[in-house]
DNA sequence: TAGATTGTTAATCGATTAACAATC
DNA sequence: TAGATTGTTAATCGATTAACAATC
């Protein structure tokens, strides 16, 4: 069933899913390539060429149904499941991250955050107690988390990492600055580099005023 | 001097500058295409290929002079500037953005934030005052800020952008569930969709599972 | 049945990689 | 000068778009 499934694909796919339960959620029940090309700005070809890298979902001559074109997407990407995550750093990011992502809607069970600050251990983050680095050997053999959220400073990771490998963790959310490319490349990492974020927007910004 | 630059290429130029940095804080001040695409894990053609749609910043023989080249990427990137900002949304990820993100690093000057609730109005976040959004015409009168940070929920986000873009704002760092491309599709956009990556990481993690 | 729209193959386009002459 | 490495052109690879027969 299952092709060769490119990045630029997989990369669409959360997108997918988000126009696909907004349309559930107004009531739509059956959307046309076309019609969902139009919406998303993309081509109609691109979206059954898309689709079908992972089965044919779609009815000639009909389109495809809504609720269930979200569910199979759903599936596909792995997001009916609760795979135990911890989040290490628990200044302002970590913190916003515990609390402003719905976790279990997305795949995880969010059952620990970490830090290294005495300060704070104890403070209670969306209802969860921040927890002394110190102990995030044995909450691991406890809980066996599986992946972790990094919210730390660059300088931290390479030792964090370490650690998290050895107590099992199969998978990085990271938010730090460190890059896993040169040490790490075999390791699962989804990157969220707000810098780098904050500077393509920089220059497109400069690029349209320009233009203008 | 400046070709047609590809996306693809744009994306890239932050990490590249990421490396820059880095070396030049370690003390190195020369490195080759080939020296770079090792550290960084790409090929030595492409970054020759990237770097020449700007100009040609090296030397034969030589290689590039790090300290020069990352300032010349700065430049590209129009990060030393000082666009004046406002963040739309003091929640968790309003106020961990505006305390995490060195804006003045990356080219923005933060000089607002602000929120509907009333019962925040007034507090402190990183040296600023969030401000009611009732107030939001008057500040952007006085101060014409030039973009905006949107972390309000999507319900909130077509009726704010279309009030931002009244009062000046030329480009949206967008963390809200909105699409801009569906009513705005000529607005500078640069997308943080976490609950993508959080979708993307999710798959990522599946299929290395699988795999093993 | 006729119309609509898919799944899929073929054509096009763009991005990456390879190659090499130019030159420091 | 000889060696190294760029800038740039050509070749390859992959992704997107177009086209159309299959079929609901």
């Amino acid at each position: 069933m299952q092709k060769n499934v490119s990045q630029s694909v997989i990369k669409r796919l959360p997108r997918y899913y988000r126009f696909l339960i907004d349309l559930e959620k107004n009531g739509v029940s059956r959307i046309s390539s076309g019609g969902l090309a139009q919406k998303m700005g993309l081509t109609a070809s691109q979206i059954r060429q898309d689709l079908n890298c992972f089965g044919g979902f779609g009815q000639q001559g009909y389109g495809y149904n809504v609720p269930e074109l979200s569910s199979e997407i759903a599936e596909i990407l792995g997001i009916n499941r609760r795979v135990g995550a911890i989040i290490i750093g628990a200044g302002n990011l970590g913190r916003a991250i515990s609390t402003h992502m719905s976790f279990e809607k997305l795949g995880f069970n969010l059952i620990g955050i970490f830090d290294k600050k005495e300060a704070i251990t104890g403070q209670m983050v969306n209802g969860l107690p921040v927890r002394n680095i110190s102990g995030l050997d044995e909450f691991c053999r406890s809980y066996k988390p599986k992946v972790a959220v990094l919210c730390i400073p660059q300088n931290q990771a390479e030792k964090t990492i370490k650690q998290l490998l050895k107590l099992g963790i199969k998978g990085f959310w990271n938010f730090s600055h460190y890059d896993f490319n040169e040490k790490f490349s075999d390791v699962p990492v989804e990157n969220v580099h707000l810098s780098d974020s904050l500077m393509t927007f920089c220059y497109k910004i400069k690029e349209n005023a320009e233009k203008n």
